[in-house]
DNA sequence: CCGAATTAAATGTCAGACATTAATATGTAT
DNA sequence: ATACATATTAATGTCTGACATTTAATTCGG
């Protein structure tokens, strides 16, 4: 593992790197004890602060773990699938708000996705997913919820359709797509006819699951697709139309 | 933003997490310069090498950007597809090799998204996508070609299917899918027949996307992932077989 | 008025020190 | 001999202060 001292690079940036490939080669293996931060600083002739904003590079990534003490030091880490989701659910949400991504394209490629989850989950949902659809079904139909709960409810139901298909690669997968959604969907406001509506898609998305109907369960989908993007729209409208009038009414 | 030193995690750990909430609450916005490291220093009540790892971590998730000199500093970061796609690809590709996911739940996982864009990209695909598909099919029926870069343009060719569908969201939710595959599709050896196969196939795929017909182009993924699956069953079979002749033979 | 040198402000890097943690070895009392 | 308390040790975590480098803005001379 060697580095470019002449590079435009920060010195901490190409040692991350070098030890990145290291791991991504399979030289450095899961568990294995890295070399301490003085050994490293020697191997790559740089100052310890370096060797260690280096670490806390890898570390930003959990590709690295640290322990104190006496037989502490960086450890490879076994990249779980929990951590995966968290980092891609971070980086979609940004990518989305920075990027400016309209609600309709975010919500073409969510329900895509889940499409693709449809049949899977059809045929290999246990109860305990049915039951807990069940359950936030019920939440959703509860009068007074704030619409930021009825939103956070939405995607575990999603999330439990997704987890059915019992893939944890396509869980993975979809949690950025499923969860990125969510500020997005923040934006409308639910009345309580749209809620109806939707629990009502709910439940059949959630029946046609137990009767391990593929088919039905897509359409379901095709339709909760339409109606949310229905909504949108909605909202969009009124706020055209509200921002109209303020604008002609001091005329 | 404030921080809680009796806290267990390190400092740097907490101080990028409080910048990280502000950035994705939308209280630091895009191209927003920070405070310099001496400032952020003060304000947190830490040293400057404990503030910059903090600013390390945070820029290894490229959420912050940095520029040296006089009206330098750290900036918030307008993440791009192509740097999240990249970290999806790590990411994913770690994921699969550390938690030994087999061959075809991955396989399922890669063949449902891919089906979840067929509908799209049938629809949208422009000729730049069908050229970039063509291309790919030719450099595939040349002899010669070693394994990995036929993996290596199996992939290309895969990305340009999914690219059709001209959905920025889909195409990064994707790329993770498709290309972690790839050290997975390189332990399988490609016997002439196989390419052969193979290439047909991915002609079907062209011409069904340049027919704009859907049902073709998902029912030709259909037969894709299972040949693919026999294949790489046929892979581990010979194996086994080898291990135990050379476990026979010298008795 | 323009161009070259200077200045200033920021990040990048280094050296050395001390604090804290946790496993291990040591030592003492029962 | 065993069990518990203590000391050692090796690692990371943090701090201080300094210097190097980069880059934009400023100043000054022609």
């Amino acid at each position: 593992m060697k580095i470019d001292p002449d590079s435009s690079e920060d010195l901490s940036a190409q040692i991350a790197q070098a030890i990145r490939d290291a791991i991504v080669s399979g030289a450095l293996i899961v568990d294995q004890r890295l070399p301490s931060e003085a050994e490293l600083a020697d191997q790559f002739e740089v100052s310890r602060p370096t060797v260690r904003e280096a670490l806390k590079r890898l570390a930003a990534q959990s590709l690295i773990r640290t322990q104190r003490g006496a037989t502490g030091g960086a450890f490879v880490n076994r990249l779980r699938f929990e951590e995966a989701y968290d980092q891609q659910v971070t980086t979609s949400t940004l990518l989305l708000s920075m990027n400016s991504v309209s609600f309709d394209v975010a919500c073409e490629a969510r329900y895509a996705l889940e499409r693709a989850c449809a049949a899977l989950s059809a045929e290999r949902r246990t109860p305990d997913h049915l039951a807990t659809m069940r359950a936030e079904i019920h939440r959703q139909a509860q009068p007074g919820l704030t619409d930021e709960a009825f939103c956070a409810s939405d995607v575990t139901l999603h999330r439990a359709l997704v987890d059915g298909a019992r893939n944890p690669v396509l869980s993975y997968q979809l949690a950025g797509a499923v969860e990125a959604m969510q500020p997005l969907m923040n934006m409308i406001t639910f009345t309580a006819r749209s809620r109806e509506t939707i629990v009502a898609l709910h439940t059949n998305l959630a029946d046609a699951l137990e009767a391990q109907d593929a088919a039905k369960t897509e359409a379901t989908l095709i339709k909760l697709q339409s109606y949310t993007l229905e909504l949108a729209h909605s909202v969009v409208t009124s706020r055209a139309q509200k921002a109209k009038t303020r604008q002609t009414k001091p005329v």
